[in-house]
RNA sequence: GUGGAUGUAGUUCAGUCGGUUAGAACGCUGGAUUGUGGUUCCAGAGGUCGUGGGUUCGAGUCCCAUCUUCCACCCCA
């Protein structure tokens, strides 16, 4: 071995527990989707360029992980732009002629996309979900991988509040049944939208949401001072201030900004969605706290309504899941007026907070449960004809391949955890028996070889 | 993309002021036990000190570059 091998920055290889440990977090999210009546799509790693660039904003631009042409693509670059001097923009001005693929940066887009080119054979409104990974160029952190998989819920072509509704109880759900305590915060554009509106700079929206966003990490003097050099007047900030800093409950939130905000357009309907999306849910029993919160921004422009983000009371990471609904997606992609809402499950962030959290359950039962040792051609076949009997009622079991010391044999069992072995030597198999040893209490007994099957059926009921 | 830390055996980590043969624990392999694991005892293997350059009589140790991982920004699942 002269050269190790490495992986990707912000890539990972998984293991045989980690697995187990991820296909226990995908099927719980699958499960829940398919109860709530969703149905499963795929899409291809990668998509044309022209469909993911300028979805996710300038900086989601570069963080998009680019494909580039196969073959002579050098001779394909105008050679107007190749004797150009070497300038800082000259990577950037060469991109579109030498990548036209790349790897998909979220699910959400190449839905939108797969809509579009299906719409004639999709029954609206349309529920889908959608587990796949997707990759992005971002400097690796702690719950920050380039490669990750996300479990995507989405509705589209309906316009009910009773989606969001659905989609929070699922939420719910979800981190019920794989016991992670969260918060899931909620918040409506519109009100955001209607902030904008009442301070008289609407064309401000985005740099308002950009700086709230920050406002639990940097304190509101903070946010105001970055309002200042996005452009937000003095006075603007000042009149803001009393509408972000209220505390209470989500009503009493509500109502504050009712008094200030309902005679915006956009304000009146962002609170009225809110205030729908509440009443609603207080029809179910929530498990997880619900909270409205202002400064919820995300920095997806493609949320028109609801916006959604849920955090683990226990662990601090990034949000573990997050989402919202988006008017027209589709009308980039030439399909105007649908509207769909939904939300993403952060797997990888998911298993962190397990770990965390040691919420793990034991996974010893998926492995093998009798393991037969091997003692050689002459004794091997009966072994394998019992293993094949026991497969046929269901248990796992397995034939150690080598004829190895019983030492090392042993210490395979050991190692996997399998709770029982079974011996067929040179002195069993003239007696007709088979000693079968229990791992767990090293205790030993026999058993006719005719009575194998049913002997350990029952046994392993008894662990 | 910006700034800061980090890297020594399979793993976690020692390694003094630059000095001769780079250590420990756990793990691994073999033996004590030729048909018995998890406990115990004994022995052994395993290193281009991330990589590449430089300074020096001499570099794991100092300098530069590069890569990895981690942290703070930016942004996000």
């Amino acid at each position: 071995m002269s050269q190790k091998p490495s992986l990707p920055k912000g890539t990972r290889d998984f293991g045989p527990i980690q697995m187990m440990r991820r296909n226990f977090i995908f099927s719980t999210i699958q499960q829940v989707f398919e109860l709530y009546g969703y149905q499963p799509i795929e899409t291809p790693a990668m998509e044309t360029l022209d469909t993911l660039l300028g979805k996710y904003g300038d900086e989601g631009d570069k963080l998009i992980f680019k494909i580039l042409n196969s073959g002579d693509f050098v001779s394909k670059i105008p050679t107007n732009l190749l004797s150009e001097a070497i300038t800082p923009d000259l990577s950037r001005r060469i991109t579109p002629e030498i990548t036209e693929k790349a790897l998909r940066y979220d699910l959400t887009v190449p839905f939108a996309r797969f809509v579009v080119q299906h719409r004639d054979e999709i029954t609206f409104p349309f529920k889908r979900y959608q587990i796949q990974p997707v990759w992005r160029a971002d400097r690796p952190q702690k719950g920050r991988y380039r490669e990750f998989y996300q479990c995507d819920v989405d509705v589209i072509g309906s316009d009910s509040l009773q989606n969001e509704t659905e989609l929070i109880r699922i939420i719910d759900r979800i981190f019920a049944d794989l016991g992670i305590r969260v918060t899931i915060k909620i918040n409506n554009r519109k009100i955001l939208a209607g902030m904008a509106e009442l301070i008289g700079q609407p064309e401000r929206l985005t740099d308002l949401t950009v700086a709230l966003d920050k406002l639990d990490k940097i304190g509101i003097e903070e946010v105001k001072k970055e309002w200042l050099t996005r452009g937000i007047t003095e006075k603007a900030a000042t009149e803001l201030q009393p509408l972000l800093t209220v505390k209470g409950s989500n009503q009493e939130i509500i109502n504050t900004l009712q008094t200030n905000l309902s005679h915006t357009k956009n304000g009146k309907a962002g609170l009225d969605e809110l205030n729908q999306v509440l009443v609603l849910l207080a029809n179910y029993p929530l498990q997880s706290t619900v909270e409205v919160d202002l400064t919820l921004a995300r920095g997806l422009n493609y949320y028109t309504g609801a916006i959604i983000e849920v955090k683990s009371d226990d662990v601090i990471i990034g949000s573990i899941c997050g989402g919202g609904r988006y008017d027209d997606l589709t009308g980039i992609f030439g399909m105007p007026g649908v509207s769909g809402v939904g939300v993403s499950f952060g797997a990888d962030r998911i298993y962190d907070v397990l770990e965390h959290t040691e919420g793990f359950p034991g996974f010893t039962q998926t492995s093998t449960q009798v393991l037969f040792m091997n003692f050689g051609d002459k004794e091997s076949p009966i072994a394998y004809q019992l293993a094949e009997e026991l497969r046929n009622s269901g248990i796992r079991a397995e034939v150690y391949p080598d004829v190895a010391k019983l030492k090392k044999q042993f210490q395979y069992a050991d190692q996997n955890h399998i709770p029982i072995v079974v011996m067929i030597g040179e002195s069993e198999l003239t007696e007709g028996k088979a000693t079968v040893r229990n791992m767990i209490t090293g205790l030993q007994s026999d058993s006719s070889i005719g009575e194998l099957s049913a002997n350990i059926r029952s046994y392993l009921l008894s662990l």
